[in-house]
DNA sequence: AGGAGATGTTTTAAGCTTAAAGTAATCCGG
DNA sequence: CCGGATTACTTTAAGCTTAAAACATCTCCT
C-alpha cells in the first residue's frame, strides 16, 4: 500500500474527511457516471433506431460487424465480435435472414461453420442507418470540444486496459 | 462553423489525412470505445453477483435504490432513478417479493401507489453484496491513478451533460 | 483407422426489457 | 360535485440475453 502523497493529502482534506483504506466511494461514483453515459447514449440510440428505421440496435450491430467483413463472418466470429453468446448470434441472424437482411451459406471447408453475409438490401439498409447513425453520436458528443474527446479516448483506453487486466487476473 | 485551429491542423495531419467537415469517425470510436468499457465492466460484476450471489443485476441495483431510501420508493419513483419502465419494474419486484427480499405496502394517501421497501433479509444481503460488488468495481479501476480516475470523473460529468443536451434538445 | 478432445452451432429454460394498451385512482377547473 | 386530464400501475406481445446441455463435425495423436 502507498502512503498518499502531499497532493493527495490535500485533495482528501479538500473533499471530504479522512479516507480509510478500504473506502471505494470515489471508484463507485466513477462507475456509475459511466454507466450514466451510456445508458443514456445507448438508450437514445435505440430510440432513434426503432423510429427511424424500424430496426433493434442488435440486428444493427451484427449488420455493422458483416459491413466489416465483405466475405462473411461465421457465427462464432459474429459472436466473438458483438461479444454476447453464441445462442444469442443464432436467433438474431434467423430474424435477419427472415427479413431478407443476411444470408448464410455453408463453408466449403468446414461443415459444421455458415458463412454470414449481409445481402444487397441489407447493405444498402445498413449503409442509409450507419450515416444517420454516425451523426447522431456526434450530435450527441458535441457538447465535448475536439481536445477533451481525446483526453477521453485516451482515459478510456487506459481503463480498458485496466478493466481486462483486472478481470483476467482472477481466471 | 469554425475553421480548424493550427492545433487542429497539426492533429490532423498527425492522425491521416485531410478530414472533410462530414466525418465524424472519432466520435463514432469514441462511443464504441466507451461502451467497450461499460460491457466488460458491467459484464463482469453480471457473472460474479450471478456465481457468488446467485442475484441478477437488476435486482440488485433496485435493491440499491431501496437501501437509500429507508421509507420506501413507489414503483415510479423506482423506474425513474433506474432508467427502466415502468412494466419492467413491476416484473422485478414481483421476484422480489417472492423471494422475500422486499416488501410491497399500498401508500396511506394514494390508493394506487405502493411502497416497495427492503425486508430485513434483502438489506442483509444487500449489505453483504454491496461489499463485494464496491470491491469489484475499485479493483477493475485500479489500474488507472487517482489523478486520471477524477480527470475521467469530470470529462464523463461534461459528456452526460453534452447528450443530455443533445437529447432534451430534438424533443 | 479409431477415438479423444476441440470447435461450431442449436436448443432450452429462465429472466430481462420495451412499447403500447388497458385499468384504477386522483386531481383540478368549472 | 362532476367530468376530463393526469398519474400509478399492470398486462401483453415481441424481442433480446444468457448459461447449460445437446448435437455435429473436425483435428490430431497413436
Amino acid at each position: 500500500m502507498d502512503s498518499p502523497s502531499p497532493l493527495e493529502r490535500v485533495l482528501d482534506a479538500e473533499t471530504k474527511a479522512a479516507e480509510n483504506p478500504q473506502d471505494h466511494r470515489d471508484e463507485l461514483r466513477l462507475w456509475l457516471r459511466l454507466l450514466t453515459c451510456t445508458t443514456l447514449i445507448e438508450g437514445e440510440i435505440r430510440r432513434r433506431l426503432r423510429e427511424r428505421f424500424d430496426v433493434t440496435l442488435p440486428r444493427f450491430d451484427l449488420m455493422a460487424q458483416l459491413d466489416k467483413a465483405p466475405d462473411g463472418l461465421t457465427l462464432s466470429a459474429l459472436s466473438k465480435r458483438m461479444m454476447v453468446s453464441n445462442g444469442n448470434v443464432t436467433g438474431l441472424v434467423e430474424r435477419l435472414v427472415e427479413t431478407g437482411h443476411v444470408a448464410r451459406r455453408t463453408s466449403a471447408t468446414d461443415r459444421r461453420a455458415q458463412l454470414i453475409s449481409l445481402t444487397e438490401l441489407g447493405r444498402a439498409e445498413f449503409r442509409t442507418m450507419a450515416a444517420a447513425h454516425e451523426e447522431w453520436v456526434a450530435e450527441m458528443f458535441a457538447g465535448l470540444g475536439r481536445p477533451p474527446r481525446e483526453d477521453l479516448m485516451r482515459l478510456l483506453g487506459r481503463t480498458k486496459s485496466s478493466v481486462r487486466a483486472a478481470i483476467t487476473a482472477d481466471i
